[in-house]
DNA sequence: CGGTCTAATAAAAACGTTTTATGCGCTTCG
DNA sequence: CGAAGCGCATAAAACGTTTTTATTAGACCG
């Protein structure tokens, strides 16, 4: 039975090597070190290659291998356009190096990152760049153990003992936002954060409160923290409420946010409320998203290498999978505060 | 030797089954049949599952199965939260059924879709829901023949006969666009697009001519053409220039958008020029990101079920995946006009 | 009690590669 | 002139599963 519907047999390196009159290892040795097996029979060969159309399979490769050269890319979110503009530098990077990047997305989820990771042992993938979703790498380590190696993307606060990491400093990130609303009179802050399980989060805060310290006001009165769960701009927006909270007199003079996502759900919320940066209130974001620019007024936003990042991450990876000599890094970036509208002096 | 740098070596099938005392065939329904092996034995195998920390290894498994069970999604740019979005409802929707979904992304080019499809084809994918840079399907045919089934997204002029497509009317939303547009006086409508190649381009801009006709305005003096390349915000920022030209006399009264990424940096753009939507010139948007509603203006724009398409292409690989009866199938959705800020009627 | 049926497991044969050991025919050199 | 070396190719043995076929031990039945 031959019917359109049969897929007909897929063609191997079997029927290549009988087609091109040789044996099946100098067909994979033509796909593999093509420098060891003489001209004649590579042209040869490959020419019996495109005829039959034959496409490598790679699960037979990797069985005998032990090993697969895709690279996975667990991000937080793949809808926070941080996250997307670091996975284009390590796709780009990965790319020049001939690796195949498959995005996952562990949505800021536990559960899901465990998948994801459960997911790239099972594959035996040569490597991965993750962002984890909180404090407990043992699940990173178990990875690790099985011989997959791994880069931290946005976690600063990991011993190289344990793999590479980059990172943005997020301590000075959180000061240099703390110093421009200090710098603009501001005393009465709120910190609105994504979940503290994040040490981007409390770093940042961290960060502020020491700018306010530096200039004698005591953190504990002028900080007020805000928790929201995920940093998208929906919770952003909800979270204008509680930022509100506790009638005029307590309003905060300013806020800053733990992400760009998060200060642009709360410019909305705001407005709905008939309130606008920077006259009634000053708002910093973190990131600096494209969008940021967008807006109206701009966002003032602390800005972080992204699409370097991702280059950054990849290339230590690289050198991990391919550089036998390969000792672990930890790569600091430096951020750097933009200044846009959403910022002013603050008016008694 | 064992230093800490060695591996240890794998624990396999196996292993479990020697520690268990069963065979390596009873181990193995235990993980994919367990109905069909003694409750006793099974507990007893799933213990040592656990004991020995032992995880599959998907190579051995899809050489012999010829099959894998990851499902490739292909975008036309991971930075566009349209697609972002778009991706959730299909990982969301994959999750639920146990399948797990690799993202890739072709950045609207020929050349990464192809290898991208390639590699799909060289690990034997389960399917793909997939975003075609241009109207060469040629290769997804290709993958077709090799067994791997896929569903089109966002591409409405595609025959059932190929396999199933999910998209949103295009034509309907350039018509809701234009009409809009018309009905506020403009008369004079530049239509700024991305590449030609991308069908969803071509049709929007059909539509709304469609709507320029239908109120007895000839399109062809009416609307005005602008082609950039990718649909990114950077080039619709650029773009202000080429718009805007022809001086004051023959500047736009209006401008659509082929989505909201251009339209955003085009209001970037006028803004840095000193003109401002609606005041000096209406802009209409498509896609209805999130983005849309904080900028301010807000952006008039044609809102597309992006979650929604995303569940739906899923359901459909799915069902192909799984249903032996399964037929192709081409679903459209509705696009629905949101009118904000950035459109007003024309002022003579 | 001999026969048939069933449930549970075992044994062994694939799947498509890569890799290691080996062979063969030449050239080069001591 | 024999040995050693080299370049190229082959044969065969893995790799870790799944799947098909066979085997066993009871249970059931006439």
């Amino acid at each position: 039975m031959t019917s359109s519907e049969d897929v007909r047999r897929a063609v191997g390196i079997n029927d290549v090597a009988a087609r091109a009159g040789v044996s099946p290892g100098t067909v994979s040795n033509v796909l593999n070190r093509p420098e060891r097996v003489a001209e004649a029979t590579r042209l040869r060969v490959e020419q019996v290659i495109d005829e039959l159309d034959y496409v490598r399979n790679s699960s037979g490769r990797s069985l005998r291998s032990g090993r697969t050269d895709s690279i996975g890319l667990l991000v937080l979110d793949v809808t926070n356009p941080f996250f997307t503009k670091v996975s284009e530098g390590v796709e780009d990077e990965a790319a020049g190096a001939g690796y195949p990047v498959v995005l996952l997305n562990s949505a800021e989820n536990p559960q899901r990152q465990r998948r994801s990771l459960r997911l790239l042992a099972e594959q035996r993938a040569a490597g991965a760049v993750i962002m984890p979703v909180d404090n407990d790498l043992s699940d990173l380590l178990w990875l690790r153990e099985r011989g997959i190696p791994w880069v931290l993307l946005d976690r600063g606060d990991v011993s190289a003992d344990l793999g590479c990491s980059v990172c943005v400093d997020n301590h000075e990130g959180g000061l240099a936002a703390g110093r421009h609303l200090v710098s603009l009179g501001h005393e009465r802050i709120t910190f609105l954060s994504g979940t503290l399980s994040l040490e981007q989060c409390r770093t940042r805060l961290n960060g502020l409160r020491t700018a306010l310290d530096e200039a004698g006001i005591d953190p504990d009165d002028a900080v007020r923290l805000v928790e929201t769960g995920k940093l998208n701009a929906a919770n952003g927006e909800q979270a204008v409420e509680e930022v509100l909270g506790g009638g005029p007199k307590r309003r905060p003079q300013a806020v800053f946010c733990a992400n760009d996502q998060l200060a642009l759900g709360l410019l909305k919320g705001l407005g709905e409320r008939g309130l606008h940066a920077p006259g009634d209130i000053s708002v910093v974001g973190y990131d600096d998203v494209d969008f940021a620019a967008l807006v109206h007024p701009g966002l003032t936003t602390v800005g972080q290498p992204k699409y370097e990042l991702g280059r950054a991450a990849m290339r230590l990876l690289l050198s991990e999978l391919n550089d036998p000599g390969h000792r672990h890094e930890r790569m600091l970036f430096a951020p750097e505060l933009v200044v846009r509208g959403s910022t002013a002096p603050y008016r008694t």
